[in-house]
DNA sequence: AAAAACATCAACCGCTCAGTA
DNA sequence: CTACTGAGCGGTTGATGTTTT
């Protein structure tokens, strides 16, 4: 029995998203909530698929995303998690509050593995290049990167024993952020605790890169930032009424605050 | 200035998994 | 237990922008 495509191909628009469709869809989602994919296309006026709805939403209109190139914490982060957890981007992307696992992919594919090439390391196994002789020491010296017993994923088919080089080398700025990261216990904790998800905000890492600790959430200016972006090219395209009374409460407070 | 090469990222495709009848 | 559906995930593609020749 074959399996039934997810959508009508007859009549389903595809390629990049106009304005308008945007519009539809933010509109339908701020008034309805997520429910049905499948049936969104349908309820919003929209010629697309369920599925190319659900990515466009999480991945770009979602009013809790940040935009622009991922921090140098969040990199680092990145890092230490796909040396954990391997390929799961949405695992990944779950730990880095308003960022989407598309996003983390696509920074991964194009910057991160680069970076880490360059640094020597292999981005799949994350070890050195040239492990022979490292691997042998770092194993008996320990890791004191990472806790001894991994009672989340168990991800070791994937990426054996990896972390080590990451936080042994220390003559760049790369290298140290990261052993900061290592060295502070309740993070590790909470991160490799990963079934459950306390997002960890970003910027956090930012402090904590700075050698402060953890003291700042997400502001709604940070949640909300892109509304202002929103105005950058014509919000008035999109219609004030597609937003809730919060948001718009929100963005007259950062008008405000942006003519101060 | 034009063409080629390269980089980026939004979007699509096909698969798996979980839920349900 | 089986068949089916919808949602979500990860890999890949292709359009577009940028840099190099």
């Amino acid at each position: 029995m074959g399996r039934q495509p997810c959508c009508d191909k007859l009549g389903v628009k595809k390629g990049p998203w106009t304005a308008e469709e945007d519009k539809k869809l933010i509109n339908f989602i701020l008034t309805n909530g997520q429910c049905c994919w499948r049936a969104v296309p349908k309820l919003a006026g929209l010629r697309r698929c369920g599925k190319s709805c659900r990515l466009r939403w999480t991945n770009y209109l979602r009013p809790d995303l940040k935009r622009g190139l991922l921090s140098e914490a969040e990199e680092q982060l990145v890092i230490e998690l796909h040396a954990r957890l391997g390929n799961r981007w949405s695992k990944i992307a779950a730990r880095l509050p308003g960022r989407t696992d598309n996003e983390i992919k696509n920074h991964w594919n194009t910057h991160i593995k680069k970076k880490l090439l360059k640094m020597g390391i292999d981005p799949v196994t994350h070890e050195t290049l040239h492990k022979e002789a490292v691997s042998e020491e770092t194993s008996k010296s320990g890791n004191n990167c990472l806790p001894e017993n991994d009672h989340s994923v168990n991800h070791s088919e994937e990426n054996s024993s990896s972390q080590t080089e990451n936080c042994s080398s220390t003559d760049d700025h790369d290298s140290l952020l990261l052993e900061n990261i290592c060295n502070n216990e309740s993070l590790m904790n909470s991160l490799w605790n990963m079934d459950e998800a306390p997002l960890v905000n970003a910027s956090n890492w930012e402090n904590l890169s700075n050698g402060e600790n953890i003291d700042h959430m997400p502001s709604l200016e940070e949640n909300y930032a892109w509304l202002l972006d929103c105005q950058d090219f014509g919000i008035h395209d999109f219609g004030y009424d597609c937003f809730s009374d919060v948001e718009l409460n929100v963005l007259n407070t950062l008008e405000m605050g942006e003519k101060h």
